[in-house]
DNA sequence: AGCTAAACGAGACGGTACGTCCTGTCTTAAG
DNA sequence: CTTAAGACAGGACGTACCGTCTCGTTTAGCT
């Protein structure tokens, strides 16, 4: 059982940098294996650590990844909208942007394997899309944005539309299929047209 | 890869009931014990049968489960909106049944555990997301309809509806969300509004 | 089950052929993979037969090589000692002709081989024994004529003269010493010097 | 290959009850069911010890039973010769106690299997027939006592004696033959009438 | 010449064991 | 008390054979 941080008695403290070594082995190889061949053994292998560390501080392998996303270990940069005064502008820049990190194969293979991550662990999912967009300083937060200046209709459900646009995102994903540079321009309107004040 | 049916030379022929054994055992432990858990040791003692028997047709867990989608062993039924006139309420209508399937924690957990799955088939991706509407006499139907029947305009994105509504559902399932009753009316015309025509 | 013989109604008859075949395969499978690694299986590919037809006529792999041993397919030629007179020249020859036989390995892992099999089939240990010299025409013929001829005491215990050689044999060859050339000098007179008559 | 005994870094040692237990299962088993049906499986199963364990420290099934054999697990008593002062009472001594031993029907099995797996393992061979009696404090030693007290001639070749004999009892056990009580009468004084000086 | 039953090839099948890999717990020695 | 190393029980992996069982096809004797 791991020491509560506080009132701490004698004997080594919690060691940072094999915590580190850890996430960053964690990381690469969920990166370079995938979710299904990820193993606790290759963990601490690569980490050049022995495997009870790592059972003494995570319970799960999910734990332990949904930690890596955390500490931005995995996914290091959010997708974080422009605000232009233009929201179908800047969301089809976020959009765009988006396409352009799915067109790495790598990268939509390591967003496979955290959606089959988050399948057993409700956390990584929590910061999944939290990283993709669903936050109130990314997607979230833009679309509130709208509303309060005017740009969108007051009473515009704004979560759902963020739920929408990620949940096309997975969509994507996991069917494998992939994005046509300039989808934005269908989807974005698609989306938001309703939702629009006229000028 | 065994002889294809026709041109078959000497030999015993392959056991349909076995076949047929093999894909219940598969899809009733997977919705008792979630693909996670699921071993081929498993199906094979469920099935009264050798492990081999399964190796000889199918390569991997994930192909097998693939048939079962197929074969409808999983997922029995499939989600197919009425035709009623108003695209609106035929829409919600299946929307709100997807809710009442998705209320039973049984059905999240095996729609989860095939997504995990799809996460490295992509033909259970497509069996899964046409099981679920997208296919041309269920969701993106009875979309193409609208647009023949004048209700949505011409031009209509059908298939990046569908893609949005689905990818919703994929969305909060993964996401551990669940829906809420009366969600509909929030969800299809957010989505539709743009696209409806007055009248 | 075979029919017998001779009351045998209509249909094929069996197939020398096919016998052959599989004979010809065992033995060579055996000298190549060894007794621990022949397989039925292997035997059936390699004399492109079904296994059945196998198991049709024989109940198992050392039943097998029992045949292919009677039928000449292993160990082709017999060890036969001359009769020039002179006993020690006579088994001595014998005994050098067994040393040259041994020196090639590929002959000695066959022995080996036979030897494990014999360990779970009777008459395998029969047929190798009297292929080595066990027999009224080899080895314990020729101990007989010595009697006979004077050469050899009267009431000299010839099967144990031919078991304590075989033995040794068997002995050098499970224990994989080998043989040096001109050990006959040593063993032949060691053996025989009680027995031999004053002359 | 694990570490050295002697530059041992941190890690669990390893556990002599455990190593105790698989060759005492091992031993077990190859004495109730044979050579041909002993398996790493049910070794395992009978020892309580996870598969991997055996393979860690073992190579293989003979490999395993050649330990057994240098452990005394298997065939603990050896057969030891008296130093009577008489050689040719002692040696028939020595071979009363190997018929008596061969009278049980357990005991040729359990030989039987050992030649067999001799057969390929070399070290199997070797402690097999040092157990039986190929070393300087049995058969072989009492050989060369005889020699040293001029009950034998000088030049006897005493390890030729010791084959002669051991091959005969392994030739026997192997071809199922048997022993006759009182039959070292006739094979002792066969052996070494030849050899032994007059008095 | 036609019939029929056996033998045959091919190979599916239920099983058992293989030897490997990984899990999660434990033990040891070093710091 | 933490850590690296690694032994351990357990269990699933995917493969190789076993011996039995269907299949269709071929073949040889009998009618």
């Amino acid at each position: 059982m791991p020491a509560t941080p506080e009132s701490r008695g004698p004997g080594a403290v919690r060691n940072e940098r094999v915590r580190l070594a850890i996430l960053k082995s964690a990381s690469e190889l969920l990166m370079s294996v995938g979710y299904e061949h990820l193993t606790i053994d290759g963990i601490a292998r690569r980490a050049k650590v022995g495997k009870p560390t790592i059972y003494r501080w995570w319970n799960s392998k999910s734990e332990l990844l949904a930690e890596c996303l955390i500490e931005h270990a995995l996914l290091p940069e959010a997708f974080i909208p422009r605000d232009s005064g233009d929201i179908i502008a800047d969301i089809s820049e976020w959009f765009d942007e988006v396409i352009r990190f799915a067109a790495d194969e790598t990268n939509t293979a390591l967003v496979r394997s955290l959606i089959a991550a988050a399948t057993d662990n409700p956390e990584i999912a929590t910061q999944l899309i939290q990283r993709l967009g669903a936050t109130p300083d990314s997607l979230t937060g833009r679309f509130r944005i709208g509303v309060d200046s005017g740009e969108l209709k007051p009473g515009t459900p704004i979560d759902e539309l963020t739920e929408m646009l990620l949940g096309l995102v997975i969509y994507r994903i996991v069917g494998g299929i992939g994005f046509r540079p300039g989808e934005s321009a269908v989807f974005v309107p698609l989306l938001l047209s309703g939702s629009q004040t006229l000028r």
